[in-house]
This record gives structure tokens, sequence and C-alpha cells, in this order.
RNA sequence: UGCCCGAUGGUGUAAUGGUAGCACGAACGACUCUGACUCGUUCUGUCUAGGUUCGACUCCUAGUCGGGCAGCCA
């Protein structure tokens, strides 16, 4: 059984709306791009969490929506907070996010390559073409590929009077820039002439100054409405080592000016963001409409982040619970970093179907944990084979069979197919239940098994309580029970009905197995909204048990998923499970309509 | 306070000047060898006030509320 199987769900493949694929839908129509090209432009500097997965299945979304492409580009403009670590594990994210669904479109770039220069209506021009990640050697994009064709957007910047190296420090820049309802005041360094400008620009790339004592500026305005055009900085001293480009470089380009150059060389046609960016939008805009550039600009798009109830998508935050070890580690079950909900085993395709359901807007909201909650359990409905297993057993003993008697029953592996298969599992004397399933005072409306009453055991047979026998500390030790072998299925009696089927393991055949039962993190459906979040956190979120498994579960497989019939969807801890040692993670529970009014008794 | 953006049931979203629809959720019911799934019924909505128009969720004006922006972070 695979778990990534080629996208059939109605939700997924169903072409979705919004107003970003609107205006790329009439750019095509229009024809201004020979091809729609966009990009996911993490930071590494942290792990990739749920509210990616919604910027990563709209850019890819939209890539293979129009035959066109998304360039994974690590935007490690910022040496001091960026690491290895962080880019192969957004890299593992991603493909395993998009693959079966968009692997066609994901763009990489040859091992090493940068951008070259190429002739545009007898113009030169940097450009760095795409290649499938399927060619040898090849490797995400980097912006930091682009510092040497950057640097030289500055000097040109400089040569045309946009822009000029700034002697102020950090808080004297800080203070001229004036605040959003006062105008800034021009720094004294503006009026450096462009001969001066480039002599000190080219010194700050040859190291002849200490971090923070110069930058380089774009000459905008210091007095308009939109801080983000009061002369912003463009370049900063940076006396660190990179992870991409070692020590090559001592000056590093800010965000507002790599990105928008980056999303050229690399030909993006949308640039598609989070609103935060909205007031940048006209600097993206202002840097590439002064340097003169011959191919088609791209342009930035905005839309709101994906916020789920109960959840908290910030990666400060989410470091803070691996660092003081509220959870262990990034990819703890219990987190939204995909690497987490890979682990619980939430498959990529019903990731996909939650985040392309919730739509694309503008509009901050906070959505339903429900939703999420709902495309997981339809994903995995389809896809999990359904198997039985006890979770916190208790004993019964079908007193009328021999204690060497094993009775063999089909039990089906896939009843959401047309043709299900089945399995064989065995019915002996000793069995177990789950003690949820059994009521000495049962509360109204209760199927289960009572003093007296019937239940059936699921693919074996209607077996009746007859006895329940204590110790003498009053603890149930077992339960008592005659099997009416004539309702077997496929027996005379098999259609005889019983208000409750429950599941069971053979106490003869069970094989034991850890399984970590998770709940969400937080107690409030908006953590990040409370002064310290670490107070809501959910002092329950691990439930730890060692349950009774079917034996067949013994070959488990990490790429299995299965349904512990009336449990939930279950799968193997890739990081913990061994053979001989299996632990298991709850994905999710079964929804659970039944909810009794009164609490079970305590047994 | 300046600028930018936004506002449709409990939640998320659709309707692009012409019947306010879909999904989740909730309630009830049917079915059931999973109290699941599936199916059926029901529930709840256009922020406010003006204006334009035969007609406004949609366009205009003002207001209210919410979000974003003053890192040499992204």
């Amino acid at each position: 059984m695979s778990v990534e199987p080629t996208d059939s769900s109605a939700a997924a493949t169903a072409a979705p709306t919004d107003f970003i694929r609107d205006i790329v839908a009439q750019h095509v129509a229009e024809n201004r791009y020979p091809k729609i090209v966009t990009r996911f432009p993490p930071e590494p500097n942290g792990y990739l969490h749920i509210g990616h997965a919604k910027s990563i299945c709209l850019n890819f979304g939209i890539a293979r929506e129009n035959a066109g492409q998304c360039n994974l580009r690590f935007d490690d403009t910022n040496p001091v907070k960026e690491d290895l670590e962080y880019v192969e594990s957004i890299t593992a994210d991603v493909k395993w996010l998009i693959a079966g669904w968009a692997d066609q479109c994901l763009g990489f770039k040859p091992k090493g390559a940068i951008p070259t220069v190429q002739s545009v209506n007898g113009q030169s021009d940097f450009f760095l073409d795409a290649v499938s990640p399927d060619t040898p050697g090849a490797e995400p994009f980097f912006a930091s590929d682009y510092f040497e064709p950057i640097y030289g957007y500055a000097v040109e910047l400089i040569k045309r009077g946009h822009a000029y190296v700034c002697d102020l420090s950090p808080e004297e820049t800080e203070a001229y820039r004036g605040s959003p309802d006062q105008p800034g005041r021009d720094s004294p360094y503006r009026t450096r002439s462009v001969v001066e400008n480039l002599d000190l620009f080219g010194r700050m790339r040859a190291g002849e100054f200490p971090n923070g004592a110069r930058s380089l500026r774009a000459k905008i305005d210091m007095a308009s409405p939109n801080i983000w055009l009061r002369d912003p900085l463009l370049y900063r001293i940076r006396h660190a080592s990179h992870h991409q480009t070692g020590d090559k470089w001592c000056i590093y380009p800010l965000y507002d000016f790599a990105h928008c150059l980056s999303d050229y060389l690399e030909g993006i046609t949308h640039s598609i963001c989070t609103v935060e960016f909205e007031v940048h939008r006209p600097l993206y805009d202002w840097i590439l409409e002064n340097l003169g550039l011959p191919r088609p600009l791209p342009h930035q798009y905005e839309f709101a982040k994906l916020v789920p109830g109960y959840t908290l998508v910030s990666k400060r935050k989410l470091l803070q619970l691996v660092t003081e070890k509220i959870v262990n580690g990034w990819d703890d079950p219990r987190m939204p970093t995909l690497s987490g909900l890979r682990r619980r085993g939430i498959p990529a395709s019903a990731l996909r179907r939650f985040v392309i359901g919730v739509g694309v807007t503008k509009f901050d909201s906070v959505t339903d944990i429900a939703v999420f909650d709902h495309a997981v359990r339809e994903e995995l409905n389809t896809l999990a084979q359904r198997r039985l297993a006890v979770l916190r057993p208790i004993k019964i003993v079908l007193t009328n069979l021999a204690p060497d008697e094993a009775i063999e029953c089909a039990a089906t592996n896939d009843p959401q197919n047309e043709n299900p298969t089945t399995r064989k599992i065995v019915l002996t004397r000793d069995v177990f239940i789950e003690s949820d399933d059994f009521a000495e005072v049962p509360p109204p409306k209760y199927f289960r098994l009572k003093p007296g009453g019937e239940v059936r055991l699921k693919y074996a047979c209607i077996v009746k309580l007859d006895e329940i026998v204590k110790n003498a500390a009053g603890t149930i030790t077992e339960l008592r029970c005659t099997a009416d072998l004539t309702t077997r299925s496929g027996h005379p009696n098999s259609d005889r009905k019983v208000k409750g089927t429950i599941h069971w393991v053979s106490a003869a055949q069970a094989i034991d197995a850890e399984v970590r039962l998770y709940d969400r993190l937080f107690t409030v459906a908006e953590p990040a909204a409370e002064d310290d979040f670490l107070q809501v956190v959910n002092p329950h979120s691990l439930d730890v048990v060692t349950a009774k498994l079917e034996p067949s579960l013994a070959t488990a497989t990490t790429d299995d998923r299965f349904q512990f019939e009336r449990l939930g969807y279950f799968a193997i801890d890739p990081r913990d499970s061994a053979p001989g040692k299996l632990v298991f993670n709850r994905t999710i529970s079964l929804k659970d309509a039944w909810t009794p009014k009164t609490p079970p008794p305590k047994k």
C-alpha cells in the first residue's frame, strides 16, 4: 500500500480559484509572459510549518495549473541567522509536500550555477535558468548565488544617482527615519558624488570598514508616508561567514534589495508573499524600475497567512518550544512543522487538501482546526488499511471455547474499496477488548458490553457477558463470556443483530507495542494571542500506552497507514520504532459522535 | 496619530451590478459486523450610515472595527 498515490481526491484536483489565480489567468489570457514562473523563497533559519504549506501549495499550484515552474530558492542574505541544517530540512519538506503532485514544476539549478550574461534586445542582462531536480547534481536556488550581479545592480543604481553610501550609525539612521506621522530628515551623506559613492561602496566590499560603519541606501524620499521609501538600506556591512559563500563577502544585501532582483534573475513572473510585505511592494517596484532592466519585470502579490486554531505559526515561538524542551525536537509529532506532521503520519495529500481547501484571500483569520482534522480523516479513510488493536486492554474469557481452540475469521482490510480484500485473524478463548467497551454500570444508550448484555466481536461472533471476576482488592481481572458461534460471519445466524460491535485481539496471539496518543498542544484556540503562550500548553498533549495489536502489525513499515478500527488512524514512528519494539503514533482519532452525557465509569 | 490592507453564518470561503452558494461545525434522523464512513433534514450571514442604480455583498462617500508598517531581520 502506498501512502502517496497520485492525487485522486476531488478537493485536491478541482482547480481552485482565488484572486491571485484570477490575476494569473488574466495574464495567461493576455499572453503577457512566455511561461508562468513562481517561487517559494524560505529563509533557512528554521523549520517549515503548516503555514508554509499554504504558500508552497499556492506557488506550486499556480505553476502546475499553468504548465509553469516554481523555483525553490533560499533567501539567504543574513548569514548570522541561517544554517545548513535548515536548508536540508526545508528541501526535504518541500519535496515531500509536492511529491506526486507538482514535482514536474519544481525548479532547481545545476550544481554551482550562477547567473550568466545574455543579450536581450542588444542589452546585456543576467539570467539563471532552472533545471529539473532530477538532473544529476541539481540543487535549489540560493539568493547568495546572486551576490555578484546584485552588487553590480547596486553599482548601477549609484551610477544612476539612485543610491548613496551613508555613514550614519544604526541609531542615527533610525532617528533620521522619523516616525509614521513624522517625516524623516535627509542624511548628511545623501548628496555625495557618484564618484565618491562608487569608491566608498568598493571599499565597503573590500572590507575596509567595520560592521555598521556605513551602509548603501536607495535615494528615494525621506518624507514619504511609506516608511520603506525613506531611503531604505540596500547593503549592510557584516563581517560574517556565510553557509554558502564562506568568507567571500563582508557586505550583504538586505531583503528588499535582494528579493526583487533574485526574482528578476530567475525570470519569476508572479512573486507571491504574505500581507506584511504589502507596504514593501512600492520599493520592490522602485528598485526594478530604476535599473533599466530589459526583460519583463516580476510583480508582487500578497495573501493572508494560514493560522489554524490551537496551533502556533511563529518560527520564534516554535523554536522556544524546542529549546525549552516542551516538545522533543522540531519533528515532535505535536509540532505544526511539516516534519512533525509527517512523523505523526499525516499524508502530504491531506495537508494539500487542507490548505487548498481553505482558499486564498487577504483577510486575517484563524482556521478552525476541525477543517484540518476533517481533511486528514477524509484522506486517511481511503488510504488506511483496517487493523484491530486494543489500547487499554481488559481480558475476557470465552468459557465455551477450549484453551487451545483457534477459530479463523476473515477481517476486511479496505472496506472503502469496491472489492475489499481480507486477512485471517484468530479467535481464541482469551481475548483482549478495550476497557472503554465495558461498563459495569452502563450509562444510558450504552451499546457496548455490560452485565448480562451481548455484543459482537467484530469479524467473529456475538458474545454474552456472564460473570465479572474481581480480585480481593475489588479490581476486575476478567470478564467471563459465552460465545455464540452460530453468529460467526458466514454462519447461519451471522445476521443476528446486536446493538454494539467492538474490536478485540486474541490474547494468545497479540503483540505489544508502544502507542503514542497525541492531543492538541495548546488548550486555547489562539495561543499566539496569549501574553505567555507557555501558560496554555496542554499538559495532556501526549499519552503513552502499551497496546495489544493483532500479529499482522509486526511487519508494519513507515510507509503504511492503518486505521485501528473504532479508534483512529495510526502510523509507525519513523524515528523510534524498530522491529520487535514497535512504536506507533496516533495520527488522528476517529470522529466521535457518541460523546456520552455522563463520562463512562472508571474501572 | 501617518500610510497601506481588510470586513459575507460559530469557522473558512464563493457570488466580479441581477435568486447570497459551498465546505467545516452543530442538531436530529436513516444506514451500519467501525457510535466511523455514507445518506437525508435542519440551523445560523453580507460591519454601520448615507449615496448611485430599475436593481448593490459587489460601485462611491463617511464612519466603526480588525490587521500590517518606524531591524543595518525576512
